[in-house]
DNA sequence: CCTCCACAGGAAGCGCAGGAGT
DNA sequence: ACTCCTGCGCTTCCTGTGGAGG
């Protein structure tokens, strides 16, 4: 008898452009910051505190997204967590993400598991949990330091932080400090005003970075993921451009060149130049686009799908004086309902259908006009912002499903 | 000029679900 | 466990608008 290959045979392929694909995830960290020396110098200043025995000040840390600042925090963590291991500090660091730990109780109950590791503190009261905390920090005479990442995210804020700085009025040879992060500037505003003064005791700005610093950060990266005369410095000139006009994020930047790579990597590319880059970046789009449209309600696709025929059957369409085609909102509402009819699904007034397109044109679905001379009346033109015949297919395929 | 058309969009109110308060 | 409240999605009704057509 023949013996099968093994299914994953032959699955195991030296990469021809990578080095070290990890490098380009969004999971890594860099272990060089560039232009973020001043934030981390101001981070270590306030963060040494802890170091010489005292309590260091909260810290607020905000920017926009893929601006370091997760990066930046636990690089300086690490090291200070080296730091102290290596002289016998009494310091100790705890690092959450409150996406995941999103309410009091959890982040309480998270930082008393890392302090206590060998205890299961699950099902224990809000109280117990506290006390904990307070046991530990007079037992050890520590300089608790919890960094709180994404903080905005948590429910009952103004609790937790109350309950945080509150715990330092009794404790003596030992603190809680909270070094929040958050992507949003707005969020403070929401907070009770004792809560903000004493959660942004010191505050620190991560401003986008700029397309020259984009390149360089690109550079470096693409340095070590990739091998020697991959990436055409050209390529990383437009990733970096593109990333720096869309949002000023390096993480854009990075995802935009590791698309680009995949993509040469198919086409069995050896190179990845400025060609990939810009199909990288028409792909996201699509992609965007179209996860945006399969995550709409049901109702708002049965609309787009009205559209989307009209436009590719050519029914219904009216010619304007510059060339421009377009489709009356009445038209469109008769097709929606005939559409909802046949796949039996219920539709809705033509009030909300209205509210409907306004909100279609909002996520730039669709464009319109209202229509001027030659239109009987007051009404409105709908055009399409993306292709019809991919709307329509991916529409075809999501409501006959 | 008046009336009609074809719609836009405001206001009020309804039914329901989920959360807060007790 | 219970009620009460609130916000959401939606319908109904209404008023406004501006060109077309007689």
């Amino acid at each position: 008898m023949r013996v099968m290959p093994n299914l994953f045979e032959g699955k195991i392929k030296e990469s021809s452009i990578f080095l070290n694909r990890d490098i380009m995830l969004p999971s890594y960290t860099p272990e060089r910051l560039p232009f973020r020396e001043k934030q981390i110098e101001e981070m270590v200043s306030v963060l040494s505190a802890a170091v010489d025995d005292h309590k260091p000040d909260n810290l607020f840390l905000y920017g926009k997204p893929g601006t370091g600042k997760t990066s930046c925090t636990r690089h300086v963590l690490n090291q200070l967590d080296e730091f102290v291991r290596a002289k016998g500090l009494a310091v100790k660091i705890v690092y959450m993400n409150c996406r995941h730990y999103n309410s009091k109780y959890k982040v309480l109950s998270r930082i008393v598991q890392g302090l206590y590791p060998d205890r299961d503190f699950i099902g224990y009261s809000g109280t117990f949990i506290y006390e904990n905390l307070l046991k530990y920090c007079k037992e050890n005479a520590c300089r608790l330091i919890i960094g709180l990442d994404e903080i905005d995210k948590t429910k009952d804020l103004d609790e937790l932080i109350y309950a945080l700085t509150r715990a330092n009025d009794e404790l003596q040879n030992s603190s809680i400090s909270i070094l929040g992060i958050s992507n949003q500037l707005m969020f403070k505003d929401r907070l009770d005003p004792r809560t903000k003064s004493s959660l942004c005791e010191r505050e620190l700005v991560f401003p986008p970075y700029n397309a020259e610093e984009l390149r360089a950060i690109l550079k470096d990266r693409v340095k070590m993921a990739f091998k020697p005369d991959v990436v055409e410095e050209s390529a990383i000139n437009l990733a970096a451009a593109i990333a720096a006009q869309e949002s000023g994020d390096a993480r854009t930047a990075v995802m935009l060149m590791l698309r680009a790579a995949e993509i040469a990597e198919q086409g069995n590319h050896s190179k990845v130049t400025d060609k990939e880059v810009k199909k990288a970046k028409e792909r996201v789009e699509e992609e965007i686009v179209m996860d945006m449209i399969c995550s709409l309600p049901e109702q708002q696709q049965l609309v787009l799908y009205a559209i989307a025929r009209l436009t590719t059957d050519k029914k219904g369409i009216k010619k304007l004086s510059n060339e421009e085609c377009v489709l009356c909102s009445g038209e469109v509402y008769d097709e929606y309902r005939k559409i909802a009819e046949k796949v039996k699904a219920s539709s809705v007034s033509i009030r909300w259908f209205q509210e409907y397109i306004n909100e279609l044109e909002m996520y730039g679905l669709l464009l319109t006009t209202n229509s001027g001379k030659g239109f009987r009346g007051h009404t409105r033109l709908i055009k399409l912002g993306f292709d019809g015949e991919k709307i329509r297919s991916i529409l075809e395929k999501h409501l006959l499903a």
